[in-house]
DNA sequence: TGGCAACGTAACAGCGTGTAACAAATTGCG
DNA sequence: CGCAATTTGTTACACGCTGTTACGTTGCCA
């Protein structure tokens, strides 16, 4: 994944600086920000991973800015206050926040929070059919089963080989239900010769898979999709919607 | 408890009899130090529960000598200094002081600032959890269920091993309640295969436990979470909160 | 205090998985 | 049909997780 791109927004220079600062010592990108117009101004002007939002800005209200965001758009948000009321809090994760951290903060758990949100926020995408269009949608990737193709996020093509589409599909067809090496196998020898020895000798489906994951998954070292089930197998871990448009 | 051992640092001779003076007038017993070399014999001739210590020792740097301690032992430390700016403040936490207090400070906010630390760093941690983020926040630790990931008070993470996560979770189904190795054994392996052999051979959970106390005990010689009952097995010894928010 | 059982843990071995590198099979195209 | 490019399967090695063993330490009790 690229560098992730925080947008830091807080009413005090200092505070400002200094945040932004940090965060970008520590391999961030950090915009700063003072105003909710700025907020839209950037979010109109380039991708932003996560907003780190301070409650009290000025005349606006910090609750109320995110309230507002969340309900167009669905970037994470980290509330940041100095206050630690409980009551605070919880006002915080009602308008939707991802989490809430109180100042003054330990840097390093501010880091935590961070990345922990971050990691969240691409986590488990879900899967969706359109039956118009005969596409599967999933992970942020788009997969027209008529071609065999796929295409990524920002818009990159992928071509999935004849034996790749095969698991693909197999998977496709049971989500969320983890499917031993003998199972996959079966189903890809359907179309394929009458019966294959039970006793399969190697490794294909592993690196089958491998090479499925390095294909669609974004980080394909740390799968979120296509996921083992160590002693048992494969799951496709998806949520599945059909649009039927 | 016994009275509280408080180890007061300070170059300066003045302040350095000044505060002990205060501090032992406040019922606390307050030792001097005035250089590194004099904190460590300290530490190995008896025990001290707080070090008060200033941030500009002469040549020598508190902030070093903060992120040294740090790294021995998990001794409460307050950092003391002239320079009240927040990056200073940062810089503190940074390397894992529990606290930060500018000169000239008034007394007894000294003291409460004292007392404070003294009564986070001994009470029982509690356990929380929080419904909306499926967050255990445990002895300072937030534990993310679904990632199977722990991040610590400072920041950092650790990933838990799938073991070691079932561990945990066994542990924080039975909260103050001691559990032999067969009751623990058996809540493991209820996902696992049909029936284990009643009497295991041998000292799997003893190293389970272990392996888990690394990760997540401060000071895994001597647990305060994960006890051991002898005898019987192990308790998760942390008060429950749940935040239904 | 000595002796013994319970406990902590380092070191090791087995297993399952990821994957690079190579070999075999298949495809596409003149 | 022949040949190159691509795809597919095989093998070998590395790595992380887990349980076992062995030995040192701790705590309890007579």
């Amino acid at each position: 994944m690229t560098i992730p791109r925080l947008l830091v927004v807080d009413d005090d220079a200092d505070m400002r600086q200094m945040m932004t600062q940090f965060l970008r010592q520590n391999g961030f990108i950090a915009l700063p920000a003072q105003s909710e117009d700025e907020i839209l101004t950037h979010l109109e002007n380039g991708r932003i991973d996560l907003i780190l939002l301070d409650v009290m800005l000025g005349n606006e209200n910090g609750v109320e800015i995110c309230a507002n965001l969340r309900r167009e758009q669905d970037i994470p948000i980290i509330l940041v206050s100095a206050l630690s009321a409980d009551h605070q809090r919880m006002a915080g994760y009602e308008v939707g926040a991802d989490d809430y951290i109180a100042k003054p903060f330990n840097p390093q758990l501010l880091l935590a929070r961070v990345r922990a949100v971050l990691q969240r926020a691409q986590r488990t995408p879900s899967l969706a059919y359109r039956r118009k269009t005969r596409t599967f949608h999933f992970g942020g990737w788009t997969y027209n089963a008529k071609k065999d193709e796929v295409i990524s996020p920002d818009g990159f093509q992928v071509a999935l080989s004849r034996r790749e589409t095969a698991l693909l599909n197999v998977l496709l067809a049971n989500p969320h239900i983890p499917l031993t090496r003998e199972e996959i196998a079966a189903a890809l020898d359907v179309t394929a010769s009458g019966d294959a020895s039970p006793e399969a000798t190697g490794r294909a489906i592993d690196v089958l898979v491998g090479r499925l994951r390095a294909k669609i998954e974004k980080t394909p070292k740390d799968p979120r999709m296509l996921r083992t089930e160590r002693g048992v197998g494969y799951v496709l871990s998806v949520d599945v919607t059909v649009e039927d448009t």
